[in-house]
DNA sequence: TATGAATGAGTATTCATTCAT
DNA sequence: TATGAATGAATACTCATTCAT
C-alpha cells in the first residue's frame, strides 16, 4: 500500500515535469507562494513546514506536489518574489532620485531599508543564499539566477558611481562595498549585536554612504 | 585543528551536575567535541543531530548526555572553543603591533582572517548568534556570555581608535563599523557573492581599514 | 468485542482537523482502537506504548497520527468506547426492571457486573481518571467530558432513589456511596485480595445494596 | 566497552543476593529508602526514576543496585515501610479504643485516614497492589508477604465484630466490606470524583461504619 | 487536480541496567 | 562499596515525500 521513501527527486537538473501553462495553475501557484510567505512571516524559517504552508494555504500537503517539485524548490521561488518586491522598492525610491549622488544613495538605503523593515525576507536570503538547499544539483541552476537577480538589482548603485566619475572597476568595487557593509549591518542589526553597543543601524548606513560619496566627489581612492 | 581551546569551564556553564574532573573524562568531553566540529564540516549545521555526532565519535546518543547537559550545550562548547581560537589569533596578531594604527588592523584584520580561512567557524558563529538556539531558557544565559565574550574580542579596536584621538563613542562607533564590515564581506565571501563580481575580500576588508584610519588622523566625522 | 461504540464523535473531541468521514476511513480508526484494547489487555496499561499499538495494528507509528491526534487521543477514546459499552449494558439492564428499587439494584448491579466481567475496562477506568493524562492541555477538557459521562450513567441511581422517598441530596448521597462500594470491591476483586478473604464480590455488592434499599424503606438516615 | 543489556536478572526467585549482614548495610538501605519515599512524595509516581531516588539520596544510580536488587525492589520496600507506618498509625489510635465498637472504628476509620492524609502512599499502594511490577516471578513472592501483611492490619476490625457478638465468617465479611468502602472512598477522593458531588469522603466513611455498627448491634444480617 | 493514507527516517531525550575499575 | 562510563531500548512525535485513487 503505497511504497514510499524512494527519494527518487527527477531527473537531475531541477526543471519541474509539471507542463505550467494553464492560466488557472498559475493562479494556484500564487496563491500557495503567498501562503509561503505568510507563514516564514509568521513562525519563521524553522516553522515553515510543507505540511503549515499546506495548511495555510488550504490544501493537503501532497497537493503541493502537484505545483511545485520540492519543499525547496517553494523556499526558492518565495526568495524569488522577496527579490522581486525588493527590486520594486528600490526602483520606486530611485524614481525620485535627480542627481547621481541621490540615485546611488536612493538604491543602497533602499537596498538596506527594505530587509531593515522586513526581516523576515532577510532570515530567507540569508537562509538561502547559504547551504540551505540539499539537493545541491537544483540549487547549482537557481543559485545562477538568485546571482544574476542580485547583480541587477545592485547593478544601479556601479551605475551611479560611473556617472559620479568613477572607473567601472571602481564603480563595481563600490557596488560590493555597499552591499557588503549593508549585508553586516542588517546581520548585526537583526541579530541584536546593533543595540548592544548602542548604535542605530540605519544612521550607520547612511553615515557609511556619506564617507563613501564624499570620497568620490574627492577623487579616485586609488587601486585596490 | 583538533584543540578545544581554553574553555575555562567552571562550575556555571553548562556541564554535567557531578564532579567529573578526570583526565579520561576531560579527554573524551574533547573528542565528543572535536566529533561535532566535524560533523558541522562535513554534514552543515542542519545535519549536525546528537545522533550524528555520536555516530562520527564512535559513541551511543545517550553516552553523550552524560558528558553533556543537552545538545545545544554542545554546541555551545563548540562555538565557546571557536570563539577561543579566534581570541588566541587575534592576540597572536596583535603581539606583533607596535603602534595604535597597528594594532587596530591587527585586531580587525585578526578577525576577519580567522574567520576567512575557517569558514565553518563562520557558519557556526552566525548560526549560534542567531535564532538557532530555540530553549530559550538556556540560550538566554549563554546568549549573554557569547555577548560578552564578543564584546570583549572586538574591544582592542575600540581601544586603539581612543588611542588614536577618538573619543569614546566615536571609538565603539568605529569598531561596530568595522565589525560589520567584516561580516558583511566575509558573509559574501563564503557565499560566492564576492568573487562574482571579480573582487577579493581581504584587500576591501585592508581597504576600509585604510579608508577609516585616513580618516581618524584627518579629524572626527562629526557625531553619528 | 471490538464494536466501538456509538462514539458520537462530533467537531470538537479530539479528531484530527480535516474532514474524514470516508467509511474506509472510520473502520480503519475502528480497527487501531481494537489494536489498542486489545494491547491494554495483553501488555497492561504501561506497555501500551503508540509503537506497540502501532504494531498491532499493522501500522508505522506515524500512521497513527493520520487518524488520531495523539496518543492521550486514542487512549481516550478507548476509555470512550468502553463507557458507551457500559452505558449500553446499564441500559440493557435498567429495561428490564419495574419498580424504582429494582431500577436502582439494575443501574447499581449492572455497573459493577460490567466491569467485574470486563477486568480490562475496569483497568482503563482506573488508569484515565486518575492522572495517567499528562498533557493536562488536553486532559482537562476530556475530563470534565469524563465526568459528565461518568454522572450520567450513575444519575439513574439518583433518581430511583428519589422515587424510593430520598430528598436529592441523600439521592446523591447514595448514589455516590453505591459508586464507591462497588469501585472498592471491584478493586479488591481485581487484585485477588477478595479472594484471598474466601469472599464473593458480586455477592458482597448485592447484599450492600440489600441493606441500603432497607434502610431507604424504613425511614432517611439523618443529616450526614 | 562494557557490554550491558543483558537483563540476566539473578536466579529468579527474587532473594537478593547480597549478603546483607553489616550494620552500615542496612543504615544506607535505610536511607535510600527514605530518599526513594521523599521522591514518591513530592515527584509522584511517574517522577520516581532510579536516577532521581539516587539523586536524592546523594548516590550514583549505579550505587543503588549495591542495595537493591532493581527498581522496582526499591517500590516494594517503599511499600512494605509504607504499610509499617500504616499499621503504626493504626494501633496508636486503637490504643485510645476502650469498647469493641470503638476499636473497630478506631481500625477502620484509622485505616482510612492514614491513606486519606498520605495520599502519595495511596498511590503507591495502588500502584504496587496492582500490576506495577514487571519482573512477575518477582512479585509473586512479595505478592503474598504484602497479603499477609494487609491481612494483619485489617484483623483488628474482624477481631472487633467477633467480639460484637458476629461470627467469624460475619466478622470476616465485615472487615473486607469496610476495606472495600474506604478504598473505593479513597479511589473517588483521590481522583476528585468525590467533591463533584458535593461529599466529604470522612464523612461519608464515618457514616457508612455507623450503619455497620447499628446493623451489627441489632442483630446478624444472615448468611451472605 | 487533489486527497487520504501511509511510509521511513529522523528528532532529542530518558530509562533501568551493566561493567570495569 | 561506589563511581564513571556506556548501552540499547524506549518515548511520543514531526518531517518531506509517495502513491493509489
Amino acid at each position: 500500500m503505497g511504497l514510499p521513501g524512494r527519494k527518487t527527486n527527477g531527473e537531475g537538473t531541477g526543471t519541474p515535469r509539471r507542463s505550467r501553462r494553464t492560466a488557472a495553475g498559475e493562479l494556484k501557484r500564487g496563491l500557495i507562494l503567498e501562503a509561503a510567505r505568510a507563514v516564514f512571516e509568521s513562525e519563521g524559517l524553522d516553522g515553515a513546514s510543507l505540511r503549515a504552508i499546506a495548511a495555510k494555504a488550504g490544501y493537503t500537503p501532497a497537493a503541493l506536489y502537484f505545483h511545485f517539485e520540492s519543499k525547496e524548490a517553494i523556499y526558492a521561488e518565495v526568495l524569488q518574489a522577496s527579490m522581486a518586491r525588493l527590486g520594486a522598492a528600490m526602483t520606486r525610491r530611485a524614481a525620485r532620485a535627480k542627481s547621481p549622488a541621490e540615485r546611488l544613495r536612493a538604491a543602497a538605503m533602499g537596498f538596506f531599508d527594505f530587509y531593515q523593515k522586513n526581516p523576515r525576507d532577510l532570515d530567507l536570503g540569508f537562509y538561502l543564499f547559504r547551504g540551505g538547499m540539499k539537493p545541491r544539483g537544483l540549487g547549482a541552476e537557481r543559485d545562477r539566477a538568485l546571482n544574476a537577480a542580485l547583480a541587477a538589482l545592485l547593478e544601479p548603485i556601479a551605475l551611479a558611481a560611473e556617472e559620479l566619475g568613477a572607473g567601472r572597476a571602481e564603480a563595481e568595487r563600490l557596488m560590493v562595498e555597499c552591499f557588503a557593509h549593508a549585508a553586516g549591518l542588517l546581520l548585526l542589526a537583526h541579530t541584536g549585536r546593533i543595540r548592544m553597543f548602542g548604535a542605530s543601524a540605519p544612521r550607520l548606513m547612511a553615515s557609511y554612504l556619506d564617507e563613501k560619496l564624499e570620497r568620490l566627489g574627492t577623487g579616485p581612492a586609488g587601486p585596490a
